[in-house]
DNA sequence: CGGATCTCAGATCAACTGAGATAA
DNA sequence: CTTATCTCAGTTCATCTGAGATCC
């Protein structure tokens, strides 16, 4: 019978695994593993903000700004101011940048094969649900808020959440 | 039908949900997540070397000694010689970092229990198969080898391994 | 005005590299 | 001699805090 600690302890294993192969994967064409996780986010969607991908990445708005510097100073990413939000920026990705992307994510493949082969099509459905309820639950409550009071009467979320 | 990069991205999520939430908790304590595991590895075994500690912990020669380096400074673990093993440290705790361990179990509590809660008592042996899964196969292939021409021909493993 | 988005300075920690001491 | 364990110096990266600018 699995105790939560044991799945805290499993998670981080297994995070941290799979953190590990991607980063020596990458290592070679000089992008981290969790500079890849922007990249691809924008691959997929194109020209969202900062907020957007602090979301989408699990991350920080510090933290998503550093990457970003470095990513820009690399030429591999622009920002610019928002269209209709003098506030936010929008991200894209250079021409560069994409084909360094397409680059990474055919270096990683193996990567992305071998947890699917570690499961099965079946299996990794099962998990991906898994790991989002328990997301969801770490998200209630936890959260460490930098928006002060959080949001007041939010009848419906209009954006699609990480979890 | 999930792919191999939404598992990557889930478990990314899910991984630093949780590790906030931890890290939030513990904050109060002046001690981090990562340390906690460290400790609560001590706290199952005690005397356990450095290189144990690594395994265990899916961590890196380098980062446990200098975190092991901070504990030791505040008291909270002790290094001595291993007994039959020159080159080796063997770690333990002090009374102190015990206690401290007792009440950060303790203020651990409810991401524990939010685990358990989110998956329920049969979906989380489920997971922790998963990611034992995952773990193994992320190992094979991709560790980035420290020790030189790997283990030759090691029969069966005598040491119970994180996967 | 309050709230959201981003910038900047600064600190801390974790992760890693590479060289070396010592012991098995 | 070779391998394993740990030490040490130094680097890079990610994370976070807190203060402030700007815009909605």
């Amino acid at each position: 019978m699995a105790s939560g600690h044991e799945m805290a302890m499993g998670l981080r294993a297994a995070y941290w695994a799979m953190h590990r192969r991607t980063e020596a994967g990458l290592a070679a064409l000089g992008v981290t593993a969790d500079q890849f996780v922007l990249l691809s986010l924008l691959a997929e969607q194109d020209g969202i903000t900062q907020q957007e991908l602090v979301r989408r990445a699990s991350s920080d708005a510090n933290t998503v700004r550093a990457m970003l510097v470095r990513l820009e100073g690399r030429g591999l990413v622009t920002r610019q101011r928002h269209p209709t939000d003098g506030r936010a920026l929008s991200v894209t990705l250079t021409r560069k940048g994409r084909q360094a992307y397409e680059r990474l994510w055919r270096q990683g493949e193996s990567v992305r094969a071998g947890l699917l082969a570690a499961l099965g099509p079946r299996d990794s459905d099962t998990l991906l649900e898994f790991l989002n309820r328990i997301c969801e639950a770490m998200a209630k409550g936890g959260g460490r808020d930098r928006s002060r009071p959080a949001a007041p009467v939010a009848v419906a979320d209009t954006q699609p959440n990480v979890c």
